[in-house]
DNA sequence: CGCATCGTTGATCAATTTCAATGCCGGTGG
DNA sequence: CCACCGGCATTGAAATTGATCAACGATGCG
């Protein structure tokens, strides 16, 4: 169905870098390579770590027996994603571009003795996370699909938008489909709200991957119900 | 809109019962009754404490300035429930039915000194949190109002049901607005739904708020898609 | 008893899903 | 070099579903 030949990133090439943390305790920081389409980790995989994004975009999703699919979180540069409940990761987690992320020990989480920084840095993450979750709610709770997408845009555009002259650039590296699996929409609606939105001039399409937003705050107001 | 006339919770008469840890170290453990229609804090707020459920139900919801509302989540007995993002609390919180809460100090969940078992209590119930809320994407992300409402009542039954006779019995406690705007749907569509499993024959309502589970397989069976 | 709030049901309508076909592009192999 | 193939994106037409608007019933409370 969505099937990505999925080949996990333990035979990626890591690169790990030993790291001593300042008050002489050593802590293990492994950078490491994930070439797109490889996963971090599977649903009902032994959390050993958490995964703090440095470059490229993670998908979290959670598959049904039934091969339906949410997308529950985009790993954007900053996130940190892995957080497990009991000893297990509970969504699957690949690469949608080539993706370089540090790993850290699921214990420097857990426990605050190894690392008291880190330790606190993880857990404000977790908060964090949970903040953006109840954003994600919000987005999946609007009626339209116009504003689902809007709001998805901005969003990106916020989180990883480039100035482009006086308009926003902004990479949508996942397909119409992750799209679509993260908003609670098919890929078709995602794909004719998209083109309403170039054809009423609020964007425009370099690429299918490559939107400009020309009218940040048409956009915004197309975020919102009439 | 949906103004439940919200006083705070506040002005309840909490029940102070000062406790010594283990260690020595004095933690406060703060039962506090809330109201049926109180809050407990207000989106803004600033986040002292996290909120430990031992008896009712609690409401976690966001506003938007035009007036739609999401339920983030339910606390039940068992949850804990306001761990802030920065200072600061991010959804408004009331109980729907008289409920008392263990009011532990945030700084219990951010700071590992004060009580080392307490922290981590606090800090799993997080990575749970972030655990359910996937969950809620799930029932969320279903194309079909039944499946939502046959996600909810099964989570429902899972958490608070109780064996009567061969079947079970759950208290819904929230309304069908809350219901509705947990799962994204609409009083009526919500109402319909539970009227369609009811002349179904899977389910049946004493009264309004309290269902009973006839089968619980052909419920199951109708929260997956067609 | 009357009012207010909540729950239920009905009819209509708009929106999205669904099904189907076509276009687009990069990669691959002759 | 070019034709073909596969995956993804896009567009069209039809069908379904849930939202909306409206009315009515039930329940609890002053």
């Amino acid at each position: 169905m969505y099937l990505t030949l999925a080949t996990t990133a333990e035979a990626d090439d890591g690169i790990v870098q030993p790291d001593f943390h300042a008050r002489g305790q050593q802590t293990h920081k492994l950078y490491q390579r994930v070439q797109s389409g490889r996963h971090l980790f599977l649903e009902g995989d032994e959390a050993r770590h958490v995964y703090e994004v440095q470059r490229g975009i993670l998908r979290l999703a959670r598959v049904m027996e039934n091969g339906r699919r949410q997308i529950v979180a985009f790993g954007l540069p900053g996130d940190v994603v892995g957080f497990p409940a009991g000893d297990l990761h509970h969504t699957d987690c690949d690469a949608i571009c080539d993706t370089v992320v540090l790993a850290h020990s699921r214990r420097a989480l857990e426990n605050s003795d190894m690392d008291r920084d880190l330790h606190h840095r993880l857990m404000q993450a977790a908060l964090k996370e949970i903040c953006a979750m109840q954003d994600h709610f919000m987005m999946l709770s609007s009626r339209s699909a116009a504003e689902k997408i809007a709001s998805f845009l901005l969003t990106l555009a916020d989180r990883t938008g480039q100035a482009c002259g006086p308009y926003v650039s902004v990479d949508l590296a996942m397909r119409r489909v992750d799209i679509a699996d993260f908003l609670g929409l098919t890929t078709e609606t995602v794909c004719r709200t998209i083109t309403q939105f170039r054809k009423d001039g609020l964007i425009a399409l370099d690429t299918a991957q490559k939107v400009i937003i020309r009218d940040l705050d048409a956009l915004r107001h197309r975020a919102e119900p009439a």
